[in-house]
RNA sequence: GCACUCGUAGUUCAACUGGAUAGAAUACCGGAUUUCGGCUCCGGGGGUUGAGGGUUCGAAUCCUUCCGAGUGCACCA
């Protein structure tokens, strides 16, 4: 059992020996002792004025004396104020070595039987992938796994945003300039040569504009009686009756554009177990909101259309059905989220990355959907993020202000190819390593970048900085890592293979090494945290904070001059924990950590 | 106009969900180590937590009023 656990049954038993007071073990909660201190945790005692009828003062110094001589862990503690903290027995932190060297895979929690889907990317595929995708996407990959440490099944998914105006744009925009060209007479990527014909669409559209304005035309008339919009509308309906010749210009285009997110996504190093096109979905969502309209969930206006009236939730009237029939956006969410729970059945919870933007939107569905009777609709989440800004203000991309996936990720393996080239510490690597290396890094100082921060907050990047290698950035974790693999490959050469039974003899830590442990034994905590709260940026700052520890050790203690062959041992074993949990927490961020760098 | 989110060292981020003298990183200044690995470690200055008021033993955190920034309020997706 965990020593805090043990520690809040201590406390509890206290208060009932020494207050005859009954205090339950989970309303206890202990928190690290501040570091100028002593003791590791620390139990709050103002509250416990009335039931001690002392001031906190007091009741903490009976608590503590209590604790300190009816229990083998708590070896000491002191008062500050109404704060009592507790000092643990050092062989109880060996003890948390011992239990973590048997582990077979530290950090992954028992089966939950709860199955969740995530949902993220979803990108329009008109527009190349950019750095605000590289938030969600590392984002919603990183829950993902986070929900698979916490023991619970995970599906991967996105919703492909293949059909509407906008492909029928960049498709018209293609058939009229485009002479035929594609991605391989170019050389362009698929989706970048797609994405160029969207906006020679739109150059085109405003030249029409311009154009009609000039012979008189009001510019909302303009707008709609261009006759490039127009033909797109037209490209739409063909599209709609499946025409042959449309049909299949959109099937080419669109495999450009998958190839060319392939090739990012393979990049990324995120992938999907299943995906959603639109062109599939779009029409599901009907038939549920004529159901609805039968429960009187939602009501009819006079010209026809269907609506949801949501105003004693706070909310407006919102929009399901136009006059024609024809359904929106939300329409199409609420079949979708209905249709995916007919293909996971045990499915109990769904997660939707999706930009800040949109968190009305959310409230207004999973309202729908509870008000639909669907139970699961309280467990859905909306993992909402906040935008990333530049320095030099916010991405516009009709001021090519905007930072390209590809360009960026580029960028960030050249930097570290130099950067590892000019410490020259990977002789006998092979070409294959050695890019292998770089990517690893590279990725790794973007990952990190983008996740350290809470999600919901607005964030702004730094190219300069993210590439850093010193510093709370990937690198400098990765290089702990590394680091720490040289010590165990020596220990190995040396024979020193950590053997669990030798520790009995190590009762006395130094307080760094106590530290680390500290911090070891709250890993499982820390990926409970944040799971419950939706957030890689907790695990990236554990992560950050546990090699720090650990260099702070190592700054202090000589591990291969330790002349007592247990501690030596001991040491080895706890650096062997060490990495594993870097190394564990860093693949729930999605970032690998290499043995050499 | 209405609704939601946010405002913390020069800068970028934390703060265990109401706890101690608000912590890291970065940049700057000073020192240690020269090895198991160089990107390591230690110390220093730097804050009226946007401003005021309230609740509390105790507030960056909760309530309230201002000020400032952002997003949303489509028969677009």
């Amino acid at each position: 059992m965990k020593i805090e656990q043990i520690l809040k049954q201590h406390i509890s038993k206290a208060f009932q020996t020494l207050f005859d007071n009954e205090l339950r073990v989970d309303e206890i909660s202990l928190q690290p002792t501040r570091k100028e201190f002593a003791g590791t945790y620390t139990l709050v005692c103002f509250p416990f004025g009335k039931i001690s009828k002392k001031n906190p003062e007091e009741t903490a110094k009976i608590i503590g004396e209590h604790l300190e001589q009816s229990t083998a862990e708590v070896k000491g503690y002191n008062v500050v104020k109404g704060f009592l903290n507790l000092e643990i027995a050092d062989n109880e932190w060996v003890n948390v070595i011992r239990t973590i060297s048997n582990q077979i895979d530290f950090g992954q929690l028992p089966e939950s039987g709860k199955e969740v889907m995530v949902e993220y990317s979803s990108p329009n595929t008109n527009k190349p992938l950019h750095l605000g995708h590289l938030r969600n996407n590392f984002l919603g990959y990183s829950i993902a796994e986070i929900m698979k440490a916490n023991g619970h099944k995970v599906h991967k998914v996105q919703i492909i945003n293949d059909r509407g105006i906008h492909i029928c744009k960049s498709m018209l925009a293609w058939k009229r300039y485009g002479n035929g060209e594609t991605p391989e007479s170019s050389g362009k990527k698929g989706d970048k040569l797609v994405g160029d014909y969207y906006v020679k669409f739109d150059q085109e559209y405003k030249k029409e504009i311009a154009e009609l304005v000039e012979k008189g035309l009001s510019k909302d008339d303009a707008e709609k009686k261009a006759p490039i919009i127009l033909e797109a509308q037209e490209m739409l309906l063909k599209w709609e009756q499946k025409e042959p010749e449309v049909y299949s210009l959109w099937k080419k285009m669109n495999g450009w554009v998958y190839d060319g997110f392939g090739a990012t996504y393979m990049q990324m190093g995120v992938d999907f177990d299943k995906l959603y096109y639109e062109s599939n979905t779009y029409l599901l969502g009907k038939d549920v909101v004529e159901q609805g309209l039968k429960k009187e969930v939602f009501f009819k206006k006079e010209d026809g259309s269907v609506w949801v009236d949501l105003t004693d939730d706070g909310l407006d009237e919102k929009l399901l059905l136009r006059a024609d029939g024809t359904s929106v956006y939300m329409t199409q969410d609420i079949g979708t989220a209905i249709e995916r729970f007919k293909d996971f059945p045990k499915l109990s919870q769904q997660i939707y990355t999706v930009g800040n933007e949109q968190e009305y939107h959310f409230k207004v569905l999973f309202l729908i959907l509870k008000k639909l009777g669907y139970s699961w609709a309280e467990e859905n989440y909306h993992l909402s993020y906040g935008m990333v800004d530049l320095p030099s203000g916010k991405m516009k991309s009709r001021e090519g202000t905007v930072v390209d996936a590809d360009d960026l990720m580029k960028e960030m393996l050249d930097t570290s190819a130099a950067h590892t080239k000019e410490l020259g510490k990977i002789e006998g690597f092979s070409e294959k390593e050695a890019n292998e290396l770089y990517e690893t890094l590279g990725l790794g100082a973007l990952k990190y970048f983008l996740l350290k921060v809470d999600p919901k907050k607005r964030m702004l990047f730094d190219p300069q900085e993210s590439i850093q290698f010193h510093g709370n950035t990937g690198p400098f974790i990765q290089y702990s890592h590394a680091r720490i693999s040289a010590i165990l490959r020596k220990a190995k050469e040396l024979g020193f293979e950590p053997k669990k039974e030798h520790f009995d003899s190590v009762t006395v830590l130094a307080p760094t090494e106590v530290g680390v442990i500290y911090l070891l034994s709250e890993f499982e905590n820390k990926i409970k945290e944040a799971g419950r709260e939706y957030s890689p940026s907790i695990i990236a700052q554990y992560i950050y904070d546990l090699a720090k520890e650990y260099n702070r050790f190592y700054q202090e203690v000589s591990i291969f001059n330790e002349e007592d062959e247990d501690k030596l041992h001991f040491r080895i074993a706890f650096s062997k924990s060490v990495a594993l949990a870097i190394k564990k927490g860093m693949s729930l961020l999605g970032i690998r950590v290499p043995e050499r760098m």
